[in-house]
RNA sequence: GCGGAUGUAGUUUAAUGGUAGAACCUCAGCCUUCCAAGCUGACUACGUGGGUUCGAUUCCCAUCAUCCGCUCCA
């Protein structure tokens, strides 16, 4: 099998409607992508898929839906507006860029961090810091880079009115913690899991849609009492890796890094990476991280309000401790895709391209063919209109049916049925499974149950 | 943001200082009763904006975008 590139899936993405690029006609915007139909139908599949297993399945776990704009305080609470804000200076001399505060603490500083921007420049001046790539002590100005968009609430660009656009979905989980606990009359351990869209200006984006600045997130907050968050960090790191394999993801491809002593968050007290490997190496897919209380705490602590919960057991009185589970909606399509994406040898040594989705995944879940346009088709737009009541369903008359079967593969569709004179006269049609190639002869009463059941998850 | 490379139909590509040719795909018609057959026809491109020139897709500049490397990455 030829190995896939990032190019070729970019291309594919395209061809087939899956992925285009953000505002094409205007030359793009970098790094932003829109979701063709069925890329749109595979992210929103990709989505129900974990809302699935970790809402709807999870007995302890609740949904939600915060709002994407949030009291500026939240911010600072998070740590966000401090920590999402790089000093950044850039040597004249060789053009490269450093983070100032970096370079005072690699100078022996213990917190450069608390450092103000004034005194970051004067040290540097004053030690003679020089620049890591060419020795030289020739450095402009500092340049704060925040990672957030901000944009202003209200008509009038008023900096009292500056808001956020949210970097992370968790922070709405935490400010809701005491709603949702309350509401729902729920007892920790819970969890409350949610899907939004978040914002970052990174940096360097790139690689597709695997770092973007517009993007979706599917995160839980699960809440438990302090003590046994390291047995919840493992269920959850398991559960994690197993919901992936589920969907299809071959094993081979995956690894769960565990964050060094050095690597780990100060809040937190065990972190776990797990990785896909994507044509361009291994990168970040899903991170699992034991938070402790700091996220309540903080909040706690700039809000004024107290998120301790009474424990009715023991009538202790405490911050729940957090294991967070973060995943990137786009990361996980794109996994999906690289993961799907087969070329088949044909005989004379052609080769075709093949998405081989799981089939809860697939945009579309059965292609309808009318075996001869001229006979066949008025039964099979039938056909179409009462299946796609039940899923999505694709309607492809032009061309030979050997064809049709062929492209109906390439976008990965699961099942084809063909409508011929069978159908007609008996009401059967035939049903072919791509993956196994076989073919059933079956009433079209059965035909619902029949996919429901092949394409349960 | 820096350095390097690239930019021609949906895709892959050819040629050219006198405005572009193909293959695949797509569409329509004919044919066709289960896995890319065939025939006929059709659509579609020089990223954008300037400059040089009688004339620019071609040369120059800027810009936008993509890729590679550096840097960064809760």
């Amino acid at each position: 099998m030829e190995k896939l590139t990032m190019e070729k899936l970019v291309s594919f993405c395209k061809q087939y409607g899956f992925i285009f690029q953000g505002s094409e006609i205007y030359g793009g915007l970098a790094n932003t992508w829109d979701f063709g139909p069925l890329g749109a139908e595979l992210k929103s599949n990709v989505k129900k898929a974990w809302l699935k297993k970790f809402v709807q399945e999870d007995p302890n776990n609740v949904g939600l839906d915060s709002a994407i704009l949030m009291n500026p305080k939240t911010w600072e609470a998070s740590g966000h507006i401090s920590t999402f804000s790089d000093p950044l200076i850039d040597c004249k001399a060789c053009k490269s860029r450093h983070r100032a505060d970096k370079l005072v603490e690699d100078d022996g500083v213990e917190d450069a961090g608390g450092m103000s921007n004034e005194e970051l420049v004067n040290y540097i001046k004053e030690h003679n810091i020089t620049c890591p790539k060419c020795g030289k002590n020739d450095f402009t100005d500092i340049r704060q880079f925040n990672l957030m968009f901000k944009t202003f609430q209200g008509v009038t660009e008023d900096s009292k009115n500056t808001i956020y656009l949210r970097p992370e979905t968790a922070q709405g989980i935490f400010a809701d913690f005491l709603n949702v606990q309350r509401s729902l009359r729920l007892k920790v351990p819970f969890g409350i899991g949610q899907v939004g869209k978040s914002f970052r200006n990174e940096i360097t984006p790139g690689n597709f849609i695997f770092r973007v600045r517009e993007f979706e997130q599917m995160e839980l907050e699960f809440f438990c009492k302090p003590g046994t968050e390291l047995e919840w960090f493992k269920h959850y790191k398991e559960y994690c890796k197993n919901f992936l394999i589920s969907l299809g993801i071959k094993e081979e491809n995956l690894r769960l890094r565990d964050h060094s002593e050095e690597e780990l968050s100060f809040y937190s007290n065990a972190t776990t990476d797990i990785e896909y490997k994507f044509p361009f190496g291994w990168g970040e897919l899903w991170g699992i991280a034991s938070r402790t209380d700091y996220d309540l705490s903080q909040h706690q602590k700039f809000s004024n309000t107290s998120m301790e919960y009474l424990d009715p057991e023991t009538n202790e009185k405490y911050i729940p401790y957090v294991i967070e589970p973060s995943l990137g909606v786009e990361r996980l399509v794109l996994t999906v895709l690289c993961n799907s994406y087969h070329t088949e040898e044909l005989e004379g040594g052609d080769s075709r391209e093949v998405m081989k989705f799981h089939p809860y995944l697939a945009p579309y879940k059965v292609t309808i063919l009318p075996l001869i346009k001229k006979y066949h088709s008025e039964k099979a737009m039938e056909v179409y209109q009462n299946l796609s009541k039940s899923f999505m369903c694709c309607y492809d008359d032009a061309g030979n049916i050997g064809k049709r079967y062929r492209r109906s593969d390439v976008v990965g569709t699961p099942f084809a049925i063909t409508i011929d004179d069978e159908t007609l006269n008996n009401n059967t049609v035939t049903v072919r499974d791509r993956d196994t190639m076989e073919q059933v002869i079956i009433s079209l009463d059965e035909v619902e149950n029949y996919i429901n059941q092949k394409i349960k998850f």
